[in-house]
DNA sequence: TATTAATCCTATCAATTTAATAGGAATTAC
DNA sequence: GTAATTCCTATTAAATTGATAGGATTAATA
């Protein structure tokens, strides 16, 4: 299951995203709008934040804004920084890779081959999509 | 992350469709060479038995084994029985759709699409996997 | 300079899910 | 009748998730 940190994670881009101005956004603007708990959504930009992916300004008439433009940032990133290893087991993480502890041998374990493929192919979609693409909503 | 259910239950599968006899294997002697909590591969192999994919005998010599050949079994059926709807979002589930409790209309949710393609990705991988390419060690 | 409005930070809590365990009932082979 | 097995239900412990609380810090502006 998506969590709903990664959920309200991407509505919140997307919604920055779609503003017209490059006035930083205000968490309670976007909170109101997208039905998300404010102080959830909070944490959850903070994050975006200090991954690179957000600016912000603090105090009055502050907020979040994109550091890039939308057709430069790339699901992977995000979905890294929101969700986690992409890959479902850690022995097929590319980025986070970890033997898994319950497995002697991962060149034997059966699993591991599927994994391989589920990453592969969820990556592809990942890095084909960029928060342009999510944005526009005339798809 | 993939559950331990999961990993216990394809790991138990692979052991299963890669002895060469058809008898009934315990699951005493699964737990044992694949390094499973014996109670809780239980039941994981009872969720199997209910859903179709293996058959069992009670008794003494007793066991499970597979309803059909390892060709036949495909990761699509396995996968919704261990770990549930393969959609990240209820709202873009074949088998289990439901509406996002959180999202007002789902047509103007960014999320909803790119999840359509995660899931459709996945599905392909699992349509085109049976348990017999699980078995296959030399791979 | 005081006020207001915002992010930033840390801690905590409640609910849910996951992983595992326990104990015994039912069934079957011998 | 005994031993070996699946079957079933309940319970528990740990981890994760979703959300809340309270205040520190920063910046605009009157």
């Amino acid at each position: 299951m998506l969590s709903k940190k990664t959920k309200y994670g991407l509505k919140a881009l997307t919604f920055i995203a779609t503003r017209e101005s490059d006035l930083p956004v205000q968490v309670s603007v976007i909170a109101k709008s997208e039905q998300i708990p404010q102080k959830f959504l909070e944490s959850i930009l903070l994050t975006l934040r200090k991954s690179g992916i957000l600016g912000s300004k603090k105090g009055k008439h502050g907020g979040y804004y994109l550091r890039m433009e939308p057709l430069d940032i790339k699901m992977t990133d995000v979905m890294r920084v929101l969700e986690g290893p992409i890959a479902m087991v850690p022995c097929v993480s590319l980025n986070y890779y970890e033997k898994c502890d319950d497995c002697p041998d991962e060149h034997k374990c059966s699993v591991h081959k599927l994994m391989i493929e589920v990453r592969d192919s969820t990556l592809k979609v990942f890095r084909n999509t960029t928060l342009a693409d999510l944005s526009n909503t005339n798809g």
